[in-house]
DNA sequence: TGTATGCATTTTGTATACAATAATGAAATT
DNA sequence: AATTTCATTATTGTATACAAAATGCATACA
């Protein structure tokens, strides 16, 4: 991880912290945020901590309800449809985009965001593979630079985080096998980037988002248990 | 207008009031908000006022610069390019899902801010029109009720509206006509949401679009005037 | 037993005072 | 005369105190 840190504002702290905290699922969808609890513990009094709850509910990462406190923003199979309907298309508008549009620095913080998703990859947890992957893709809306497309695509970012730290827990081969395909996809992303190449982005975007999709369809639709009804409950059964 | 609003509280009021004046550019694209000001002219303290900005800040009206205040969000050349590009994209996935998910009651409403629309034409101020093709477009979003797609489509409206604003004064037959080609467009589109017919929707929206970029283009590039170069400050050559 | 009512507690909302930062302008130096 | 420096002023950021609203709980009642 990065060196230098501690010198951000205790706002900027919090903020940032809650961010994280939220795309990891450490605070999870729904999740009650009391002001008197989080100002104590950040060390800030409530008026900016109340500031930071309504920042952070501009971008969608809590609710906000009248004279009943923020909350983490929720998760529901509603939400889960909707992102499906939504995501393909505008992650393949940033990526079009962002062959257009990448500056060559840019270029290279991509490249720095997928050194750490491979490392991550291979030996690092859950919550730091889904944080260097939310980033790669954070970058390439930086390049895309259209601020109509990326209210949208940050909120995409969000809940495709908090999807993927539920769903992407490789438990078969199958699993881990797409995790090193969407590496691969990574890799041939920043070469169609740096080219300009605009539609193989598009394209690969396409390809990206059906791995995606086939990834959380494996969780949401597992293959059923094979026993019989009336023999589950046979060797263990204690109870009743 | 509609009857009573004067029963909501100073804050809502304040929310309410600074969006109408910037969707209208009564306040302008760069304007500076102060606070102290405008906390005294709303009898609100600074510190419900600044978590009244932040919200504004987060759906796209206004920005927040660190120790120097907000101002109403900027609009140029290129954030002009951006909205070309990203606005057919969500307006077609927008009236698409509103026509699969819109309930009767929404439809109703719509009806309504309809009628206000074509009230408008009529006899309505620019700001009014503005207004009521804002919120028509506004229903048209609830109606497709789709988190995901809803922060860039808000973002979109604003920008509409006070692009409509610059650019929809109709100085020619051309124009005018156009407008009531938006109010049968408008018309065409109830329809198919009713039917629940998407595709036409999504095929309306695009319509919709051309229509609308049209009557930017004629302000945007206008017809070139005719007179020859030299002969132009001829007439009214006083200085110099 | 289930439901309503009112009080006590907790939590959120607002105002004000003060601190920190940025903007302004006058004086001093080159 | 132009530019830098520094003090003054204006504006934003934060803490605290208080007001208003919601919540929880005990009691009364059907």
């Amino acid at each position: 991880m990065s060196v230098q840190q501690n010198t951000a504002s205790p706002k900027v702290r919090l903020f940032d912290e809650l961010r994280i905290a939220i795309l990891t699922l450490e605070l999870r969808p729904g999740a009650d945020l009391d002001e008197a609890r989080l100002s104590e513990r950040y060390g800030l009094s409530r008026t900016p901590l109340r500031e930071v709850l309504r920042e952070l509910a501009g971008e969608g990462y809590v609710e906000l309800r009248e004279n009943r406190g923020a909350r983490v923003s929720d998760m529901s199979y509603t939400t889960l449809r909707d992102f499906f309907l939504a995501a393909p298309m505008i992650y393949g508008a940033i990526l079009q985009l962002a062959a257009q549009n990448r500056t060559s620095q840019q270029l290279d913080k991509l490249q720095q965001a997928q050194d750490q998703f491979v490392a991550a990859l291979r030996m690092g947890s859950p919550v730091e593979r889904t944080l260097a992957n939310y980033r790669f893709h954070q970058i390439t809306g930086e390049m895309a630079a259209n601020v109509y497309l990326l209210p949208s695509f940050k909120r995409l970012l969000i809940d495709h985080a908090r999807i993927g730290m539920t769903f992407y827990k490789p438990v078969n081969n199958e699993m881990a096998g797409n995790l090193s395909k969407a590496s691969q996809q990574h890799d041939d992303l920043i070469k169609a980037i740096r080219q300009r190449d605009d539609v193989r982005a598009a394209e690969l975007a396409g390809e990206h988002w059906n791995l995606s999709r086939g990834q959380i369809e494996l969780f949401v639709t597992p293959q059923g248990l094979e026993a019989p009804l009336g023999n589950l409950s046979l060797s263990n059964s204690r109870t009743a």
